[in-house]
Formats: C-alpha cells, sequence, structure tokens
DNA sequence: CTTCCAACGTA
DNA sequence: CGTACGTTGGAAGC
C-alpha cells in the first residue's frame, strides 16, 4: 500500500506496456466486429485497471514514443536496429489505446526526439523531488536505473502484462546484487541484445556485476583495465569503448522539457460517455464494467468523484424529487397543476407486468414524481386517461412499448415529444445498449437505483417508475441539449410522431393462412429428408449436413475438393463456395447438398413464422426504431423484413400472408429505383436526373449511354451489367467487386466503371466528396438531417479506412430513402386518421407498405399511398411509386 | 447455459 | 475487395 500521507505518482512506457500486452493476449481473440485487433488495448487497459485498484494513485500518466527515431538513433543508427517491423495487427492499436486513455481522463505524453522512456525518467525525478511517492511501469529493463528510496519499477513478468514484479531498491540489490544506478553499467558491459546494443565478449552479467562491485564504477574499470586477466580482461581492453558507447545511449534523460509536471497529473474524472463510446466500439463488455466501477468508487486525491453519486445530498447539483402516490381528484388535480399543455413536457414512465400488462404509472416534472397505482377496469381514472390521451407533452422511454402497454390496456398515449431511447439513438446510432438506467449514468453521471433481486415482491411504496420517470425527463433534456439542429427536427417531426403508427402496426399485425404455412413446411421436410437420404448414399454416411465442420472433412478430406476461401474454422462451404467446386470438381453430393440447405433453411423460416401466430391467427412483428444505424428500422421477433420473396416456395410463403376476414383486400406500394433516385438527387448528375425524367427504363436508359447505343438496342446482358453497376455505386463496389459479381474479368470491370463516370462524372464527384466531407465532420448526414458519425475514416489501419469509407458513401442514400419512408408513412396515417377510413398499414420492408384494405376503400387507399409516398421528399427526379393488389402478399406484389 | 460463427434470407 | 439488417444451428466456452 502506499504512504496515504504521500501523493502517488504513477508513470506509464505505454507503447513497451502495449507490446507486451500484445503478445500476452491471443491476437486472433480479440478483433472487434470492424476486424480491428484490439488484444494489446485490452491488455494494457485490464492491467492498468489493477495498477488503479491497487496502488490508488493520485497522480497518472502514460507516456508514449513518437517514433522509431530518437536523439539515440542520431547518435547510433544502428540503435534498437535489429527490431523487425511492427506486426500489423498491433498497428492501430495505439491510437485507439490513447483515444481510450483521454475518455478515462488520463494524461498521455510524448516528446519529439526522446524515448517513452526518458519522459518516465524525467517525471520520476521530478516526482521524487516533489515529495510523491513514484510509480514507474515499464517493460524496458533500462528503466531499473531510475528505482530509489521513492521510485519503485513495476516490470511485466514473463507470464503476461497483468502480472508485474516490484523493484525497489532490496529487489534489484537481490535479483542483480547492486544498486539501481549501477544497473545501466551493468547492462553496458553485458549489451542489450533487443536495443543492438552489444557488449564485451566473454562478458555476462556475473562478471559485470564483479567488476562492478569490485572496482565501484564502469569508468573505475575501465581506468584499471589493465588489472584485470584472462582472456576477458583482453577482451576489455579491446572492446571497452563498446561499454562507453553503450553507457552514453542507456542512460535516460532526466531532464526533458515536458509541457507537464507531477503535479499536473492529478487523476481527473473518468468521462463515461466517451469511454463508453470508445469501449463500444473495440467491444469491451467486462472491460467496461471495471471502468464504471472504478468512476463510481471514485478515485482518491482532491479531483473530486469520477461521477457525482447516485446519493441524491451528493454532487451535481439534484436533489432527488419528491415522490408521492396520488389517485383520483389529488390525480387530476396535479396533473392541471403540473403537466397541462401549456407547461413544460413531463416524464412518463410505465410500469410493466411480465405478461405485457401495465401495473402503474410514474409521471414526473423537473422536482415532483407522482406514482400511480393501475388496475385494469377501475374507473376513476378519468383525468388521468384523458390526460395521456391529450396534447401535453409526455416524455417516455421507449415510447413505442408504453405505448403498445397501455394501449392494451385500454389507454391511448398522445403527445409523444421525447424519447431518449431514440434521442439517444440519433446522437449515436451505433451504440449497444440504449437501457434508461445506461443512458442516466453516461449522461447525468448518476446511478438510477435499482430494485434489490432478492425481493420477490416489488417494494410497496413503488417509488422505482415514478422516478423512473423523473430519470426519463432528465436525461431527454440533456440529449436534447446535445443533439444538433437537423437531429433534433428528425426527432421530432419523424421519430416521435411515428411511435404510434409503428406501434399500431405491431398491435394490428398480419393475417397469415397457418395451415398452408404448415403443409409448407412439411413439404419441405419431406424434400430434405429425401434429399439427405441421396446424400449419405452417395457418400456411404450419415453425417449432419447443417454442419460446416462436419462438411469440411466430407468435402476436403473425403471427397478430396480443391479448398475453397479459407475462414476462421477452415475452408468455406458457403453457397458460392459450393457453386465454384461444382464447377472444379462435380460431385453429385455438392448439388444434394446445395438443394438440402435451401429446403431446411426455408423450412426453418416458415416453422419461425409458424410459431409466431398468434391465437387471433395473426403475426406481430416488433420494430426496433433504433435498430440500425442508418434510419431504417429493424423487424424483429419474428423478422418481417426477410420474408423469402425470390424462388418459388419464397412466393408461396408470402401467399400465405393474407388480408383479414373483415378487409377487402392486401395492398402493397413500392418506391422503385428509391436509392438510385437519391443518388441523382444528391449528386445532382444531369445524365442520371434525365435518365429519371425521361427514360422508360432507368437500366436501358443508362445502358445506352454507356455503350453508346440506343436504348432498345440495349442487350439483356448490357442491361445486367448496368444494373449491377448502378447498384454497387452506393455501396462503393469496387471494379474487382463487380467483376466478381459479374464473372468478367477486371480489366472488363474497370472499363465498364470508367464508361459509366464518364458518362455521369456528377455521381463520382459526389461520392468522393461524401467521404471527404465526412472525413472532415466526423459524419454524414441525410437530405433531412439525420447524422451518423464515423471514427475510422482516419484510421491508419486500411481495412478499418477502407470499411469506414463505404458505410460513409452508402449511409447518406440509404438513410435519406429511410426518412423518405418514414416520412410517406406519417402522412400516410395522417390522411387515413383525418377521413376516418378503417384501412390500416400493415409492415413496412424499407422501400414497400404492406396495406391491409378495408371494403370500399381501395380508390382512396391507393390515391393516399401514391399521393404521400410519391411527395415525402421534393427531389430533382420524381419518386415512381408502383402499387399492387390482391388478396395475399405475394398476389399484391408486382 | 451462454456466446460466437457461418450461413443466408431481405432491401 | 458491396451497404444495412435478424435468425438459425452447431460448436466452443463456461
Amino acid at each position: 500500500m502506499s504512504d496515504p500521507a504521500k501523493p502517488t505518482l504513477l508513470v506509464i512506457d505505454g507503447h513497451s506496456l502495449a507490446f507486451r500486452a500484445f503478445y500476452a493476449l491471443p491476437v486472433d481473440s480479440f478483433v472487434n466486429r470492424e476486424g480491428q485487433h484490439t488484444n494489446a488495448i485490452h491488455g494494457f487497459i485490464s492491467m492498468l485497471l489493477n495498477l488503479l485498484k491497487a496502488e490508488k494513485p493520485s497522480h497518472l500518466a502514460v507516456a508514449f514514443d513518437i517514433s522509431r527515431y530518437s536523439f539515440r538513433t542520431r547518435e547510433y543508427p544502428e540503435y534498437k536496429g535489429t527490431r523487425s517491423e511492427t506486426p500489423h495487427e498491433f498497428v492501430g492499436q495505439i491510437p485507439l489505446l490513447q483515444e481510450a486513455l483521454h475518455a478515462m481522463g488520463i494524461t498521455t505524453i510524448t516528446k519529439e526526439d526522446f524515448e517513452a522512456d526518458d519522459i518516465l525518467a524525467t517525471l520520476a525525478a521530478r516526482g521524487s523531488a516533489g515529495g510523491y511517492k513514484v510509480f514507474v511501469v515499464s517493460g524496458d529493463r533500462d528503466a531499473i536505473q531510475m528505482v530509489n528510496d521513492d521510485v519503485t519499477l513495476l516490470y511485466p513478468s514473463a507470464r503476461g502484462v497483468t502480472d508485474l514484479t516490484r523493484y525497489d531498491r532490496d529487489k534489484v540489490f537481490e535479483r542483480y546484487g547492486i544498486e539501481p544506478p549501477q544497473y545501466p553499467e551493468v547492462a553496458a558491459l553485458v549489451g542489450e541484445t533487443s536495443d543492438n546494443l552489444i557488449g564485451i565478449d566473454k562478458v555476462g552479467e556475473k562478471t559485470a556485476v564483479k567488476w562492478i562491485n569490485q572496482f565501484g564504477s564502469l569508468d573505475a574499470i575501465i581506468e584499471h583495465r589493465d588489472e584485470i586477466k584472462g582472456v576477458v580482461g583482453d577482451k576489455l581492453r579491446e572492446q571497452y569503448d563498446r561499454a562507453v558507447r553503450n553507457r552514453k545511449l542507456n542512460r535516460l534523460v532526466t531532464n526533458v522539457e515536458l509541457p507537464v509536471g507531477p503535479d499536473d497529473l492529478e487523476r481527473r474524472p473518468i468521462d463515461v460517455e466517451a469511454v463508453t463510446e470508445v469501449f463500444d466500439r473495440l467491444q469491451f463488455r467486462t472491460l467496461l464494467d471495471r471502468v464504471t466501477a472504478l468512476a463510481e468508487a471514485s478515485p482518491t486525491g482532491s479531483a473530486g468523484t469520477a461521477v457525482p453519486s447516485a446519493d441524491s445530498s451528493d454532487a451535481g447539483g439534484h436533489t432527488g424529487p419528491i415522490v408521492r402516490t396520488l389517485i383520483d381528484e389529488e390525480l387530476a388535480h396535479w396533473l392541471r397543476t403540473n403537466a397541462s399543455a401549456e407547461k413544460a413536457p413531463v416524464g412518463v414512465a410505465v410500469e410493466y407486468d411480465p405478461a405485457g400488462g401495465v401495473t402503474g404509472l410514474g409521471i414526473a416534472t423537473a422536482t415532483e414524481a407522482v406514482h400511480i397505482p393501475w388496475a385494469a377496469g377501475r374507473g376513476d381514472y378519468v383525468a388521468l386517461e384523458e390526460w395521456l390521451d391529450d396534447d401535453s407533452a409526455k416524455v417516455v422511454h421507449d415510447a413505442k412499448r408504453a405505448y403498445k402497454a397501455l394501449k392494451r390496456v385500454g389507454l391511448t398515449l398522445t403527445g409523444l415529444s421525447g424519447d431518449p431511447r431514440v434521442a439517444a439513438w440519433l446522437l449515436r446510432p451505433g451504440r449497444t445498449s440504449f437501457a434508461l438506467g445506461d443512458l442516466v449514468y453516461e449522461h447525468l453521471g448518476e446511478r438510477m437505483p435499482v430494485a434489490d433481486p432478492n425481493q420477490l415482491v416489488p417494494a410497496e411504496d413503488a417509488s422505482g417508475v415514478a422516478l423512473d420517470a423523473w430519470y426519463t425527463l432528465r436525461v431527454a433534456d440533456d440529449l436534447l441539449g446535445e443533439l444538433d439542429e437537423g437531429s433534433r427536427r428528425v426527432l421530432t417531426e419523424i421519430e416521435m410522431p411515428l411511435v404510434p403508427v409503428l406501434g399500431d402496426m405491431e398491435l394490428t399485425g398480419v393475417e397469415t393462412d397457418q395451415p398452408a404455412l404448415q403443409a409448407l413446411s412439411a413439404r419441405l421436410g419431406d424434400t430434405a429428408a429425401g434429399l439427405a437420404a441421396q446424400a449419405f448414399e452417395v457418400i456411404g454416411r450419415e453425417v449432419n449436413l447443417g454442419s460446416p465442420k462436419q462438411l469440411q472433412e466430407v468435402l476436403f478430406e473425403q471427397l478430396q475438393m480443391p479448398k475453397t476461401r479459407s475462414m476462421k474454422t477452415g475452408y468455406s462451404t458457403d453457397a458460392g463456395s459450393l457453386a465454384d467446386l461444382q464447377d472444379k470438381h462435380p460431385h453429385p453430393f455438392l448439388d444434394l447438398l446445395l438443394k438440402h440447405r435451401d429446403a431446411t433453411k426455408l423450412r426453418q423460416i416458415i416453422d419461425t413464422l409458424d410459431k409466431a401466430v398468434d391465437a387471433g391467427g395473426r403475426i406481430h412483428t416488433t420494430y426496433d426504431q433504433t435498430g440500425t444505424t442508418t434510419g431504417r428500422i429493424s423487424s424483429i421477433d419474428p423478422n418481417l423484413q426477410n420474408i423469402p420473396v425470390k424462388t418459388s416456395v419464397g412466393h408461396e410463403i408470402r401467399a400465405a400472408f393474407r388480408h383479414g376476414r373483415d378487409y377487402e383486400t392486401l395492398l402493397t406500394a413500392d418506391y422503385s429505383q428509391i436509392e438510385m433516385r437519391i443518388m441523382a438527387h444528391l449528386s445532382g448528375d444531369e445524365g442520371l436526373i434525365t435518365a429519371f425524367t425521361e427514360g422508360e427504363d432507368l437500366h436501358r436508359f443508362v445502358g445506352a449511354r454507356i455503350f453508346g447505343v440506343e436504348p432498345a438496342d440495349v442487350s439483356p446482358t448490357m442491361r445486367t451489367k448496368v444494373k449491377a453497376m448502378s447498384y454497387g455505386l452506393a455501396y462503393g463496389l469496387s471494379a474487382f467487386g463487380l467483376s466478381k459479381q459479374l464473372r468478367i474479368d477486371t480489366a472488363e470491370a474497370k472499363q465498364l466503371m470508367g464508361d459509366y463516370f464518364s458518362r455521369f462524372g456528377a455521381v463520382r464527384d459526389y461520392l468522393r466528396n461524401v467521404v471527404v466531407q465526412a472525413r472532415e465532420d466526423g459524419y454524414t448526414e441525410t437530405i433531412f438531417g439525420r447524422r451518423r458519425p464515423f471514427a475510422d475514416l482516419n484510421s491508419s489501419n486500411r481495412v478499418l479506412r477502407d470499411n469506414a469509407e463505404r458505410a460513409a458513401l452508402n449511409a447518406p442514400i440509404q438513410g435519406s430513402a429511410a426518412d423518405i419512408m418514414k416520412i410517406a408513412m406519417l402522412g400516410v396515417r395522417a390522411d387515413i386518421d383525418e377521413r376516418e377510413l378503417q384501412s390500416r398499414v400493415l409492415l413496412q420492408v424499407h422501400d414497400e407498405l404492406i396495406v391491409e384494405v378495408a371494403g370500399g376503400e381501395v380508390d382512396a387507399i391507393e390515391e393516399i399511398v401514391r399521393r404521400r409516398m410519391g411527395s415525402a421528399a421534393d427531389l430533382r427526379v420524381p419518386l415512381d411509386v408502383s402499387v399492387g393488389l390482391g388478396e395475399s402478399w405475394d398476389a399484391a406484389a408486382h
């Protein structure tokens, strides 16, 4: 333990420790979803957290080398010359580590022309002179010279980076038999292979220590070199200049000019929001927990607490609200006084029961919070019901969930003005958690009280939901303040009005022909079984055809097929690879396997749908309003946005989605080529705009321009190529990718791309500019101001950077399309409500809406849908909408 | 029992 | 070496 009377300074050699960590942890076990290796960062942070806990330093800094070059390499170019290339997996981890450290409030220091150890030595010297107890963490043995009564070296052992050996004066003496300042003299005599410093031949540690103890210093040894007998004496006399040079180079500089001194390194609060962002990106879950736990424990020293404590009497300036339970007239009065339409928004939270019902409500202003027990069928909540359904502004976390739960118990939630979940998503769509507690912690720096998990029955006072409402309001305020104006408008004008629209779509569900699904499943089951039997016959044994591992055995060992694309776990057996194999090495097993996979996959999809059918024969999906990074909604449980369509079985599946008994038909409406139209709009490319305003068939028109023929003479092959090219553009497709997809050679693909861009140059300019702009701004923006931040556009890791560039290229296009569809949905809903029609939108599949049309409303709905979808945005090209009618989703397709 | 991966469905 | 998603079974880790 450190002396409580003395401040403790901890200084770390960032590069050497990160490098140790890199070799201590398996590279392949630490890769984030973007392919960035993180093992060095993980190991380093883990070590750091252990140190913070164990040593509780009051002052802290991490020093980094700027480059491999320093005054030492100028003096002796061979210095560290034997070091090999930095492994590519290590590249890029250092900047990320520095980012993580900054988020943790830790100072990092670099100094041109010096090595990190010189910085450490300087800080250690100043710290020790300034009355600090100093810990130096370095993986470089030269750091031993810094050790004295105030300075302890923590040196990583061979076992790993978290296992540090403490070298104080006694330990150094015990290990080397000398005092710390003498260590570099020993090292100078012996040499240091890792630094490419060659010592005196035949002199090892034993000899060097013996001489030092005998003569007192390196200078004295050299002075008395004639007294040393034997071969080593000869070598010393021959080579002593080596020791002199080594000593010059391994002397750490203790007076580097630094912008900071020990006193400036007082530990600062951890920026939990920033840490969460960085760790999310790195996919450090347990480390995030450890850091936040540390932030809560609050560091030592007078820097203050890392975060205001949840204790409301503490810092942060917030005292807890007055919590009361109100019903009847008292509640009515409270609502009139505190939560009318003229007042500021209030927070609302719902207490859900496990079945999806409601057991209570919380409503809160900035200073007061009210708990309302709810029991279905009680008649004394008239004022509450009216208030919920009026225009007074309500802020609700996960508003869609609340809207649905309340609607199920007969309450309508209106006036939704904000949702911290959605706001946090708009601020940073890539984040992993949108839980209220996490948002509160990050943005307010407070821990929400959690219910005691050991308590089976919730507390009697049930103030929990009232406090939820209070925190909801406060965190929503904070988030709103962080949003830029464009994002705020997306929140209030698109996302919040969309909540009830999506909620009603989910509650309504879609009618399903369950017997048809089951029959289809059985049929595919038979098919699959037959195919499996044949496949087993062909290979003479039974294997699990669904196991990539067992398939690899069959294909590459038993059947000796040529190796396919290699993966982490072996060689790929995906459909593309199998098709390639069939070309090179035809075998009946391959075809049977592909067909079997097809049948089982479809059956699995059908069975999933079958299980999701409710008692009323309908399937209810849940739309995740915060599920994507681009602005789209996603669909879960079940996912109705990936129902097969391309194959004949796909059509049969879609034929099982039908209109309800009391409705006349299904109507599907979809945007044609919306993303290409958005590209035309955003790029302002005259050619592309003309294609959309004049051309009958986009790809034919574009093909005619590219190949220099009349539209009528564009062959199907030409059209296919142009279509692939056009669609690929918005995804950042390369010539290589295009050639692979079209099975043409790269030269032809390059030619095609060149021809395309020579005719539609503004498209290329636009796509380039998106990336340039995003690199500058750090984010992309849709037509409506929805932002998506990008962290890796300036990454030194090419894979990361390229991936980020393609995503940045696509984000404004995909995102604007998503915005347009959402605006259209709001318009359709507004018209249906206004005209009191009975028809209802059931599903959204990114560029398609499926509507269940009530009797006699077909014409009205078609008009509404066409008009609202067609006018959702005012672009330089028309938005084309195609509409189909039919008794099933399949029949209504077009 | 949980987490990861390969594979594959959609726009 | 093409963006954005969700679900699945098997394998591997606990």
